[in-house]
DNA sequence: TTGCACTCTCTACACCGTAGAGATATCATC
DNA sequence: GATGATATCTCTACGGTGTAGAGAGTGCAA
């Protein structure tokens, strides 16, 4: 099964929807539903259960309703999909005090970026068609530029930064979330897969045709498991705030761009 | 609807397919298929159309069987999902020349990561629960290593490094792959989207409440559009080598982990 | 030659997103 | 207050998904 895909659509729909600007009707019943709850019992079903366990015919029963009310306030459920995503994008902008200076700045984005993957999983399988211009993604981006303003960096290394980021975090987070669901979703541990695997894996591997690997592998596996996604990730964010640092240096020194 | 789960399933199963060692049944009809006829017409369907188009329906129809029938060949969609990617990583270890020095040599590891992700974007797609410990998988994770093998780096460093440029790539190629993809699916190019869309957004946006991205935005759009996913990657690319070049210094100086 | 293991087709089930018809509720207008 | 227009909701249906299990046919081992 593919991604769902957001961004896609009537422009004008998103919008309203995103921005939460749709005109009411005035004629008809009553509502029984907005917009709001249903994005806020799709999050919830999607924090659950994971974004496969979001239908059309589950969020409308969790709601009281049937499937195709829905369709009533969100035109499809990738547009549903777009307004989770924006709404979930808010908690990295609460009122919070950045710490001083452009690296540990940057590293709290980073750190918020990951943090808000690992309480809302599913936004690894979202696939952005176009960018969600929605009002809390907007934010988040200023608040990232933010954090690299000042530094003598160009508006596009700015925007290259924030994007390396985010970018970075996206791929790594996957490490951390996908471990902990394959533990959800098949009952055994790290350690009880690899007793299993281990034994099958050695009838057919060659340490002479992987001989890095074969030296190496078995020393990460001593110490991080099948991964540590964490110690990965903390090892990546320092090395990548490194290598901002000599771009920064360089900008400071008062190389262009 | 969710990714696709690779990395399920019986572990001896799953690693007879991925390393061709299954046993040959002897009696009953000749069978029609084989698993890397299977796999490859699925890869391709793949390519072509991305990995939605993978129904067991669909490969079994491009094959001249009915669905059902893949099921002796493979125990369910998740591990031939699993074979595919493991064959498609058998083009990154094709006999290539590497570069001399770390630097060069992992750059070529990202590149070669980056255009594999480009010929078969339905890679991004995939989650995978446990890594998949096939053959070309293996292959890649040793070639890899030896890109930072005699840098000074520890055998944990060495694993972390490649992982993070792992992690990197594939959170940067998203941008390429889903900009592309949304042309082909909307018949839209970003020029003409935003065409749509900028309008739209004006109505709803508020410089003072964004301020650093009421300036940057602008400017990056300006001189990226939507985004430059490739220049993105490049600069991306380039703080990350120096990130780590930071540290191979460090550790080529003496100091330790 | 017979029995067993195997391959394949067919049918079915439970699930998915969503179109469209019809019943009902509520407001705007006269 | 009555009527018509608009809106909400349910129901039914369609075309799609992965996969279980029964039955028919094939080919090898005993």
């Amino acid at each position: 099964m593919a991604s769902v895909y957001s961004g896609s659509g009537d422009p004008r729909r998103s919008i309203e929807l995103l921005w939460g600007v749709q005109e009411r009707p005035r004629r008809g019943p009553k509502p029984r539903l907005d917009v709001e709850g249903i994005v806020a019992k799709a999050i919830a079903v999607a924090d659950a259960e994971g974004l496969a366990a979001v239908s059309m015919r589950r969020i409308a029963g969790e709601l009281g309703v049937t499937a195709m009310s829905l369709y009533g306030y969100v035109p499809g459920k990738a547009e549903l999909v777009d307004v989770m995503v924006d709404r979930v994008y808010g908690e990295l902008t609460e009122p919070e005090t950045e710490p001083p200076g452009w690296r540990a700045a940057l590293e709290a984005v980073a750190r918020r970026s990951w943090d808000l993957y690992l309480r809302h999983p599913w936004l690894l399988q979202v696939a952005a068609s176009r960018p969600l211009l929605g009002p809390n993604f907007i934010a988040k981006y200023d608040q990232e530029l933010r954090a690299v303003a000042g530094t003598g960096l160009s508006p596009i290394e700015m925007e290259l930064v924030v994007t390396l980021v985010g970018n970075y975090v996206h791929g790594a987070v996957r490490g951390a979330i996908e471990a902990a669901e394959a533990e959800q979703r098949t009952g055994l541990t790290d350690d009880a897969w690899w007793e299993r695997y281990a034994p099958l894996l050695e009838k057919v591997f060659d340490a002479d045709r992987y001989p890095t690997a074969a030296v190496v592998g078995p020393v990460a596996g001593e110490e991080m498991g099948a991964g540590d996604p964490a110690r990965a990730f903390e090892f990546g964010l320092e090395r990548l705030l490194d290598g901002v640092e000599v771009l920064v240096r360089r900008r400071q020194d008062g190389e262009t761009a």
